[in-house]
DNA sequence: AGAGAATCCGAGTAATCCCTCGGATTTGCA
DNA sequence: TGCAAATCCGAGGGATTACTCGGATTCTCT
């Protein structure tokens, strides 16, 4: 009833034309944070770019972090889906885990050269309140959760602490494709950053006993 | 004469007294970017902080940007050195790559605990002009030279491309450790993690021909 | 059709922020 | 000692910001 935390939303839209000024209203504060940043962009600016006057912009979201909160959420929904989709792809019979951890490099690295600036913003820039930590935790652990059955079901590699192992691989591979994504790694073209990352990796779960 | 970028210092302070303030001025400036943020911490809190009146502290800096790459040329100069120092350190006498590779981690994770909110404002969160991202660049370079040099030396490994290796090394080993430091990796307790980071690092320089 | 709920509107408020400027104070030096 | 340069001071200007509120408009449902 009474909302602890200040940022659910002050009102649920009912009619599917306030569902849609919502949608709006998210989709171009994507676009202004991803441009002038979180502290550069002003509600003022959203509502603008979202064809809404302040006042319905307020209707729905009680502060700008509230908007901030659910840019986050729709952009890791599609984030992780995108990942889901491009492991579940089955073009090969049995894949080597070599392949896997190549395709999860390459996942990973797509999903954050669809929105760069934005990804930086949301993971990096921005003020975490604990609903976006919580929210950036739970997909770090799902990702975690899908390589650790990967490590597990492969008779390639014996592992210890396949838990931890597959934890490290994924912060391994976010960081990284998220670096090379927003400003580059030595000048390293896209493919070959690929396949050093994936032999990072693959060294790494090859030598854990 | 005249300064066609907008962050070098608007006069140069001649007398002890001014570089005092200055120093203070670049000391508050870190404790304040480090509560608040880069967004969050004002110029008039800063002054207050550093004891000193806003107008003097923009006497010698000409805007607030200015400020920021004035704390993080201090704060990478006090990292780099302190890794140097690290790394020199004679304690054994031909340490193997392993052993190298561990002191580096080390190294680096604990610059990252001495002032975390710091080094992630610097590094992530504050909007980086490109003197400050100059700045970092060199830095990254530095320690890339310095590992490289490493794999050459050592009879371990046979490196094809040092560089880029090198380079890869430093990459992931300051991104997991800024992570590490700032937010903590699946409640890893600190030496498993550096020695995690380690194994994960050796498997990539003892698989890369 | 008509009433009440949902939605939309945007000028305005209070706070804050970066930065200026004119003058007071202190220092170095002849 | 006295003067010019260096340093310090802080009230306040101009701009921007997050957010409010009272009322107009549109929708839903009987």
């Amino acid at each position: 009833m009474a909302h602890a935390d200040g940022l659910s939303p002050r009102k649920r839209p009912r009619q599917q034309r306030s569902r849609a000024t919502v949608d709006a209203i998210v989709e171009a504060a994507a676009r202004v944070f991803a441009e002038g940043g979180y502290a550069g962009g002003s509600t003022n600016r959203i509502a603008e770019q979202a064809g809404v006057a302040i006042g319905s912009l307020y209707e729905y979201f009680p502060n700008k972090a509230a908007i901030l909160v659910a840019v986050a959420e729709r952009h890791l929904d599609r984030m992780t889906a995108d990942v889901e989709e491009m492991l579940a792809d089955p073009e090969a019979g049995a894949p080597s885990l070599q392949v896997w951890v190549a395709r999860f490099v390459e996942a990973m690295l797509e999903v954050h050269e669809r929105a760069p600036k934005l990804t930086h913003v949301l993971f990096s820039e921005a003020p975490h309140p604990p609903e976006l930590h919580a929210c950036v935790l739970q997909v770090e652990e799902k990702l975690a959760h899908r390589i650790e059955t990967l490590l597990l079901q492969s008779q390639e590699v014996r592992i210890e602490d396949a838990d931890t192992a597959a934890h490290l691989v994924v912060q391994t591979a976010e960081a990284l494709t998220h670096r090379f994504a927003h400003q580059g790694i030595h000048d390293l073209p896209r493919d070959r950053f690929i396949a050093e990352v994936a032999t990072l990796l693959m060294g790494y779960l090859g030598a854990t006993r």
